[in-house]
DNA sequence: CGAAGATAGTTGAGATTGTCAATCATTGAT
DNA sequence: ATCAATGATTGACAATCTCAACTATCTTCG
């Protein structure tokens, strides 16, 4: 527990530091690894965000708007101008859905494969530079649990 | 590696899977305990920013408005509307620090730490719930994981 | 001592991102 | 056939991020 404990307690007021709080880390981490992304991305044009959209629709996945915005946590309306950005620069094509005609299905065009390949390499080795300090097996350990937190069901 | 493979790759261009990616979890993360920690302050007028520097105004630690910049990874004119906010409204002091005549000390006020005390337990509720899936060894093990990226050094 | 460069805070502007409500086309269920 | 629910879109607005200045103070060093 992290409340104040109910009698004499001096000024400990503080919650066990925020420093063992996961919320906490978690955005400091976050923070970090997006600041790195960013950069590593810097030249293409493209940010995470965008880098994100093109890695989903690169993949095998065939995702619809609003999976892409379930999946990154976006408002449906923020993929809308993620893929027209996207699309704009022919990285990306919108296919309606032949089972559901509401539905938009995002690929990647042959040029957005080629430039989220580029764009991969820059963003491994930043990522790779983020995780650094942990070996091989902790970084599994770390993403097993980040998995659990950031997909329960 | 998860580059393209040189020569008879089929599809699998992808990554090894975005669900295996730290950042992109982190990011997921991230944005479900934001999303989590909001909604839990929401009645009282704070959000996870003026929280974050409360809950450090509020502790030992007498940071300086940089101090707390460099801590949240915010830039400096940030702090500067988090903390005006605050003192508006009573919950914290700018307090010159006496050995640098260039930097403010922020501290909680009495009826701050208050409102941080009221503040955290409904935050540590949600959190608790964010992070129902994981025993208590697994939390603190995710807890210093994320250390470990979140303060290199 | 005094000038030069660095640092803490502040202000302001502009871009990016987050959030919400309304709309249209389609779907799924009565 | 009707009607609530859903996917995409638009538009408006708030929150956040990023930079570039500027002032006051500190620090360094000649």
């Amino acid at each position: 527990m992290d409340s104040v404990d109910g009698g004499g307690g001096e000024l400990a007021v503080v919650p066990a530091d925020l420093f063992d709080d996961v919320s906490f880390l978690l955005a400091r981490a976050n923070a970090l690894s997006l600041a790195a992304g960013n950069a590593a991305l810097g030249a293409g044009g493209l940010r995470v965000r965008s880098y994100s959209v093109l890695a989903l629709a690169a993949g095998g996945r065939r995702p619809s708007q609003r999976e892409l915005a379930e999946l990154l946590r976006l408002d449906p309306s923020q993929v809308v101008a993620l893929v027209d950005d996207l699309q704009s620069r022919g990285l990306v094509i919108r296919r309606p859905d032949p089972s559901d005609r509401r539905a938009n299905v995002v690929i990647a065009t042959e040029d957005g494969r080629i430039a989220y390949a580029a764009a991969a390499a820059s963003v491994s080795e930043a990522q790779n530079n983020l995780l650094g300090g942990l070996s091989a097996g902790e970084r599994t350990q770390l993403a097993a649990l980040l998995r659990r937190l950031a997909f329960p069901g």
